[in-house]
Formats: C-alpha cells, sequence, structure tokens
DNA sequence: TTTTTTCTCCGCCTTAAGGCTGAGGTCCAA
DNA sequence: TTGGACCTCAGCCTTAAGGCGGAGAAAAAA
C-alpha cells in the first residue's frame, strides 16, 4: 500500500474536528495523525508528527491559527522539512486572508466548503496545487489594489495624536494626555488633516474609528 | 425502545453537521432527524419533521439562524407544537445573544463546546432544561445593567442629524445633505450634544461610531 | 559632517462651532 | 381648545479650530 498522505487537524470546535475527521477518514490516500485544539498544541504536535497537510483554523485562543502558521512554516523550514497549510475558517475577512497567506498558508477555503471538496483540495494540495476559495482570490484582488492605507505615511507622534483624536478628545485634553502644549497639538492635527487629506478634527475621528485605530470598547 | 430525541441541525458547515451527527447518532436516546444548511430550510424542514430540539447555527445565508428561530418558534406555536432551539455559534457577541433569546432560543451554547455536553444540553433541554454558556449569563447582565442607549432619547430629526455627524460632516455639509438651513443644523447639533452629554461634534461622531448608527463601509 | 526628519512651540489671523434666547408653524394628545 | 413636542430659523457672543509662517533642538539618515 502506497504511503497516506499525513493530515493534522488544528481547530478548537471539537465537532469540526470529528466532523472532518469521520469524513477524511474514509478516504484511502489520507490518514490523519493528529488533532490539536488551538495553536500552541497544534505546533508542538505538527513538529512531533510531521505532517503533510495541515488543516488550521484561524479563530482560537492560545495561538490564532495565523501566528500558529508562521510558527509552524518557520519551524519546518529550518528543520528542512515540508507541511502545507490549508486554512479553514469561517470568515472571508480581508484583515485574514493575506495575513494567513502571507504566514504561510497554501490553500485558504471557507467552513462551508463540502466536506468532499475540502478532501480534494488536500489531495492538491498535496501535489502542490493551491486551492483558494472563490471569493479569497476577490479578496485578494482588492485588497492588492488598495492604495497603501493613507495613515501610514504619518510619523509615530502623529499616530497617537490621531488615535485621541479617534477618542473624540480636543486639542487640550490631547495636550494633557501626551504631555504637550496646546500649539504643539495643533501642529499634528494640521499636518494629519493635511497627510489624510481631510477637512476637520471630526472627519480625522471618523477615519480612526472606521480604520479602528481605536479600541473599541463601549 | 422507548421515544427518542428528534434531533434537527442547522448549520451551513456540512463538517459540523457531520460531526455533530455522527457523534450523537452513537447515544441510543437521541436521533437525527434532518440536517439543513439554512434558515429557510431548516424552517421548512422543522414544519415537516416536527423535531424535539433544533441546534441551530447564526451566521448563515438565505436566513440567518436569529430569523429562522423566530420563524420557527412562531409556526410551532400556531400549530400547538413544541419545540427547542439550542443555539450552536462560534462567538458571544452581545449583539445576538439577546436578540437569539428574545427570538426564542432556549438555550445557547458555543460551538467549542465538547461534543459530550452539547449531548447533555440536548437532554437537559429535553427535559425543560435551558443550559447557556458560562459567558453567555456574563453578557447578559451585562446587557441588562446597560442602560437604555442615550440616543433613544433623540428625536427622529436629531437621529438623522447624528447619523450625518458620524460621517463627519460639518454644518453647512449637514445643512445641504437634509435641504434645511445651517441655522436650524445648529440647533440640532446643540440639542444632540445636551441630551447625549457630549461636548462637541468629534465626541458626537465617535457616539455615532462606536455605536454603529453608521453604515461602516470603508 | 551635513542634511533631513521629527517633535516641540510661537504668533497672527479667519472662521466654524457651540451656547443662549427667542419665535413662528405644525401636529398630536389631553 | 390648549398645552406640549418638534422642526424650523434668527441674532449675538465666545472660543476652539485650523491655516500659514517661522524656529529651535534632537535624532536619524546620507
Amino acid at each position: 500500500m502506497e504511503k497516506k498522505i499525513k493530515v493534522m487537524l488544528v481547530d478548537d470546535h471539537e465537532m469540526v474536528r470529528m466532523g472532518l475527521g469521520a469524513y477524511i477518514s474514509t478516504d484511502e490516500a489520507i490518514e490523519i495523525v493528529g488533532e490539536a485544539s488551538n495553536g500552541r498544541e497544534g505546533l508542538e504536535m505538527a513538529i512531533e508528527r510531521k505532517p503533510d497537510i495541515i488543516l488550521m483554523d484561524l479563530v482560537m485562543e492560545e495561538m490564532n491559527g495565523i501566528e500558529a502558521t508562521k510558527a509552524i512554516t518557520e519551524a519546518f523550514q529550518e528543520r528542512g522539512w515540508e507541511v502545507k497549510i490549508i486554512v479553514l475558517t469561517s470568515f472571508i475577512e480581508e484583515d485574514k486572508v493575506m495575513p494567513a497567506l502571507e504566514a504561510g498558508a497554501f490553500s485558504y477555503l471557507l467552513k462551508t466548503t463540502k466536506a468532499e471538496d475540502i478532501v480534494r483540495a488536500i489531495k492538491k494540495a498535496y501535489e502542490g496545487e493551491s486551492v483558494l476559495e472563490g471569493k479569497v482570490s476577490q479578496v485578494m484582488l482588492k485588497s492588492s489594489r488598495k492604495k497603501a492605507e493613507k495613515h501610514e505615511i504619518l510619523t509615530e507622534r502623529e499616530l497617537e495624536v490621531l488615535l485621541e483624536l479617534g477618542r473624540g478628545k480636543t486639542n487640550k485634553e490631547i495636550s494633557e494626555t501626551l504631555f504637550i502644549g496646546i500649539k504643539t497639538v495643533k501642529t499634528h492635527v494640521s499636518n494629519i488633516l493635511s497627510k489624510l487629506e481631510l477637512e476637520d478634527r471630526t472627519k480625522a475621528a471618523v477615519y480612526a474609528n472606521k480604520h479602528h485605530l481605536v479600541d473599541d470598547e463601549k
């Protein structure tokens, strides 16, 4: 009997692991070599069991899927081993897709994907062919043609001020939080507004909130 | 053999259905009578198969879990049937928990819950005992002791103005979008600020954004 | 070492913002 | 019918905001 594809599951949902495990195991060519319920566990287990493929959830406690993907990718590269990580998650969020791929994810699937398609993706990944959920490529395109976030051209100090603006503070309040003069705050605010091409502090505050530069606990 | 508890699954993740189905089926007292992949399907199937318990995901296309819960609850009440809906979802979001319970959900579990605990919750629900994830009760407390949203005391017009404020508009811009004079806008803004106990339009803009009064597409 | 960036702060000037008071018109409920 | 909300707009006044130009100091880059 030829060598089976060694697959590892990393997901904090026991039933997802069970469901996947049950289905995947019915395939002769694939073998589940381990299940982990968070990133850290997944990392350790991966090093121990050297799977060919890892199905990785993103949202997990302890160590999330992106961190784990990065860590595993690095650990395997150091050792000269090979592994393909397939991200399997619930949502397509622009904030997750790119980081995941950058971290070394090989494929990106949604959990709504049918089980048989997941198996297919595993085999394809094993053969070196990446599978991206249809919408993923759209997101990638969108994010690649998206001009760099404007606030990236702000200096560190300006970012701090923008954050305070995002909290709705006045110049006086900002000057007190940052321990600088009001005049200085005004200078920073002016620079922020012109750099971001905004007209007033209110628009800057909205900007900061939309770009979640502010911790948004109510 | 005594009557089995008839359970129906509504979840758009095939593997969750498989995992749950596989595990639950091993229990003698429980029987899966149907699986649906979205709320609408779940509603129709529920009416057709009259399950005792429905495990319901919240995030689904077509008809989400909250709508489906409400619809099923109503449909069953009309017919004098009984069903207990157990919400089984990934996240605890304040915005979801209360609406789900109000819609008629009987229990609220996280998908990270172990399979055996889910089975236990099904049996408890069947016996009339509600099971709420630990964190859920915290969220409920938090949301119940939360004072009524301040902006509820705003008039309709004031809410419209607040929304525009949340978009970062100036008085002039608002006057143009709402077809009223600047003076009027200033009056509204003043009233909004005093009602919300805020000092300036920037804080109002932040308020509007934090309270998701603004459509937050970037 | 020189240059550039960044952070700090000044003064001057204009205007948008916001508080306060008053007031006319509509619509609804007591 | 009358009082009360609500929407509309006005005048007056004060101040926070923001633009523009200039400048010193420290740190980083060239």
